[in-house]
DNA sequence: CGTCCCCTTGAGCAGAATCAAGCCTAGTGG
DNA sequence: CCACTAGGCTTGATTCTGCTCAAGGGGACG
């Protein structure tokens, strides 16, 4: 359980020249962001027309507010958020880990106001785009209104894994399948290259989107910790034995569970 | 606790003409099923041109089976459907219960093989689209590839809703849930109209949708009948007491819940 | 009549929640 | 520079919701 806190670690939150106030003046590096980048230069130019505003939010700010219409979407740039709904005595669900290139209130294209809240979870940057100029998408380029089909059911598929997680899997078992599927996708994105990342996630956020309570989490966390499997300090994950976690979890990133039956 | 056994059941399977092996040929009556009400006459008729056969399954068939990529897509049109998907070691899910005039493929258009399985509760009717058809449907008529890109939102929305269930709610708060909120599709849909209705769920299955085991929730299903609350029987749920029933669940049918910062 | 499937119930256990403190660290202000 | 505070982490003790094991009942069907 040797801890080293010297060393490079790879910047999760996916801006590795974040120094200040931001940068971003006119121009959004979308191109940057996995969701777009094999877009054709048409596509882009489109999506660069629909775009509103780049913007900066501070950890623990509200990007969208539950119920409240605002016509626009967003694509996370840096930073981490959380989307989650809360139940009328305040308990709350963590919905979805929003990470860098992730696209949010693709609904409000088609629906009424969101039954969801997003925060930031860390200090994040990102697109503004408008939604009711999207809406046109689909009769002027159809290709890009396939696009945003696809990102809405791939974000389906991922939605309906974390339900069978939290329906049918023990504590350790939510726990490290989360550890996995971030890695997993920090990896994919490349925002990081190995088993040490950035993790602005607390045990209580963590715990609201597993669907156990905070002391429980705790314990499972230093059982992994004493286990030697991986260590959370100070915002940092280690992963010490990815292949143990990987045990650990019901099924690994990508592979989800297919044949068996 | 008394009970009529006597009396005319709604019968939510949808079909009510429902005699023996089904007199479906080759009019399959889309326009009668919600998604479709209110189609322009080009948008049904496209829909229809796509349609590849109205078949018929037993209970227990599997319409779709999990890693298989069948090219189509399903609108059940009478009887239940169950949606789930399976752990390696055969530990159950059920994503969504399929009513009549749900879709369900929807990401067979744009992903591979489908993570989920998809058997008859009961027994089925339903219509096949051919889904390399619905791809052009994006370029040709943008007014309905924006339908079907709002039907995989609004299901997602659902999706959200059951994920906030199971991972924050009691075992009485969720049984509730479902039938409040099964009742309330089933009345949108014009499929009953009072509080009695078919229900050919079994307690596994029902189980294995809210994430209990099937002995608690045999339990909480029968502090619910003694409590005069409601009944199960042969398939057959009446709520007696049906504002008892929506106090007990953490939200109502549709109403969501808002506001709450 | 036997079998299969589903429902029901009891007894005992355990995983996870709750209650109640204490600790550590970063940030703030005197 | 240090006291104070707030937010988040950690731990122990205790309770209880929900799970497991075990068994029996009842209806439908061949």
């Amino acid at each position: 359980m040797r801890e080293r806190d010297a060393g490079s670690i790879a910047d999760s939150t996916g801006s590795s020249q974040r120094n200040g106030l931001s940068p971003w003046c006119d121009v959004c590096p979308l191109r940057a962001v996995s969701a777009f980048e094999d877009f054709s230069p048409e596509e882009l130019e489109t999506m660069m027309r629909l775009k509103v505003a780049h913007r900066y939010a501070a950890r623990g700010d509200t990007l969208i507010r539950c119920g409240e219409m605002n016509g626009h979407l967003y694509t996370l740039f840096s930073g981490w958020a959380l989307r989650h709904r809360l139940l009328p005595d305040g308990r709350r669900q963590i919905i979805q880990v929003v990470l860098p290139g992730d696209t949010i209130g693709l609904d409000s294209l088609f629906l009424d106001g969101p039954l969801y809240s997003v925060q930031a979870a860390s200090d994040v940057t990102f697109c503004v785009l408008d939604a009711r100029l999207v809406g046109d998408i689909f009769g002027r380029l159809p290709q890009l209104g396939r696009r945003l089909t696809k990102l809405a059911l791939v974000e389906q598929r991922a939605l309906e894994t974390r339900l069978i997680i939290v329906g049918r899997c023990s504590a350790e078992e939510r726990i490290a399948f989360v550890f996995v599927e971030i890695h997993g996708q920090l990896t994919k994105r490349r925002l990081i290259n190995g088993n040490y990342f950035r993790f602005p996630i607390t045990q209580q956020q963590l715990a609201d989107f597993v669907g156990l309570n905070i002391i429980h989490t705790n314990r499972v966390l230093r059982r992994l910790r004493e286990r030697g499997i991986m260590t959370i300090q100070s915002q940092k994950v280690r992963i010490h034995q990815f292949a143990a976690l990987r045990q650990l979890a019901p099924f690994g990133a990508n592979e989800e569970c297919l044949p068996l039956l």
